[in-house]
This record gives C-alpha cells, structure tokens and sequence, in this order.
DNA sequence: CAGCTATATAACTAGTACGGCATATTTAGG
DNA sequence: CCTAAATATGCCGTACTAGTTATATAGCTG
C-alpha cells in the first residue's frame, strides 16, 4: 500500500506521531487515541500494510515501532516543490484576494514561468 | 481540506507533478493523465479545495498552478522523522527476514529505546 | 484446565470517494 | 443570435473507509 493513502487517515498520522516517540503497545496506543482497540489494530494494520510501521511480538503484548524508511517516498515526492515555496509565498498572499480577476501576464498564454 | 487527505489520490499527485512543470488548462492536464475531463476538473476542485492549486481564468480557459504553501505542514509532518532515517535504515533489512520471531531486547520491555 | 489479558478478526453500517455519461454554464466567433 | 469550445456540475453505480460491537485467538497465571 502506497504511504500517501496510509497517512491520509488523521488518526493513523496521530498514531504514527505516537510511535515516534518511542515503541508501544496497543494498549497504550488506544489509551492515548479516542479509538476503540479494535478500530486502533484496524489503523495499524493498515500502517503495517504500507510498512510504516513493524511489529515485535512479546507474549500477548505486540509492541509496534516506526519504519521511516517508506516516508523517503514522500519526501522525495515533495522534492521538486520545495524551491517554490520561498518564491512564491509572497505572490500568495497578493493573490488571495484577486484570484478570480488576472488573467496571465500575456493575452492566451501564461509566458514563460518561473521553472522555464 | 487537509493537503494529505488530497494528495493520497494517484491521480491528484500526478496533476500536481504536471503543474509543477508550469500553469496548464484543464484541457491539457486531461490529455497528460488517462482521465475524463470532468473527473480532472473534480480532481482540481479537491487540489483547490486544499489550496494546493490556484485558477487563473482567461476567456473560456482556466489556468491552473500549483500553489505549494499548504505543502509545508507536510513536510512539516515529516520533520520528527527524518533524523530516523539514517539510523534505521540499516536496522530495517535485519528486520525483514526475522519480523515475527525476535522479542525484544529484553525479556518482556523493549528496552530503554532512542528517546523512550 | 479455567479464566484473565492483549490483540486481531468478523460482520455490519454509514458515510465518502472516484469514475463515467449527460448536461449546464460561460465565453468566443461568425 | 447560433454554434462551438472549454470547463464545471449533477447524477448514478460501485467500491472502499472507518467506525462500532461481538467474537476468535493466543499467551499468562493460578
């Protein structure tokens, strides 16, 4: 399973958030989430699937750490953005409020932009 | 709307790769991906939704671009992570061979870990 | 073994997502 | 005005999600 859908759940980001502080059972995972036990082994189930996570059993306890390895992945989707961020955060905020009204700098096409 | 939540879709994911390669149409976006017009217009009003892409309205034209600031708490996100990678990337291919039968360190806790 | 604890799975439900086709809407152009 | 082009929206079917409760499974302990 791909690390984009595993994290689009709010909950399995809260529990990924959890685990980076350290190894836990999913006890304690429960008691820290608003989530029944089972919806909690459902979300990490779903974690383990997109190998976010491994699990390490000891008796009856399954002690669940982080894998950061297929967050790369995500990081290095968002590569190609990062240089934008500075250069454009300022075009945003004079975009906000006229966002339905300029057309692009030229007649029909945008011109030559900042990636050119 | 949570850029995470928007951006778990493949399809969405690929329309911003080719908006980071500069402002298309709707029309050409939908030539780039396999995709009806409607669903890439549905796909864009998700990605506006999250503010991760801005519309430019030029005669019957819409030009789209991406807009990377909501990206950010992405990667925001991912910070408590990245000083993970490194150290457990090596711990990760030990693991994938023995991942059901090793307990932990000790005999019923984990042992003190990184941070714990 | 009996019973308790910890976790996983099953069965079900309500809500949402994503796709398609058809249609509405807006603008351009003769 | 009438038509075509570009985009958005409505509606529908199918599929998946995330939660619940109930139950199964496995280990622990007396």
């Amino acid at each position: 399973m791909d690390p984009f859908a595993a994290l689009a759940d709010p909950n399995r980001r809260l529990l990924m958030s959890e685990l980076g502080r350290g190894p836990q059972t999913v006890g304690a995972l429960t008691e820290g989430i608003g989530l029944s036990q089972p919806a909690v082994s459902k979300h990490l189930r779903v974690l383990r699937a997109a190998e976010l996570v491994r699990v390490r059993p000891d008796g009856q306890r399954r002690w669940y750490e982080v894998n950061p390895a297929p967050l790369r992945e995500v990081d290095e989707w968002l590569e190609p953005f990062r240089r934008q961020w500075a250069q454009r955060l300022d075009r945003l905020e004079q975009h906000l409020d006229d966002t339905e009204s300029t057309p692009p700098t030229e007649s029909t096409e945008p011109a030559e932009h900042d990636h050119r």
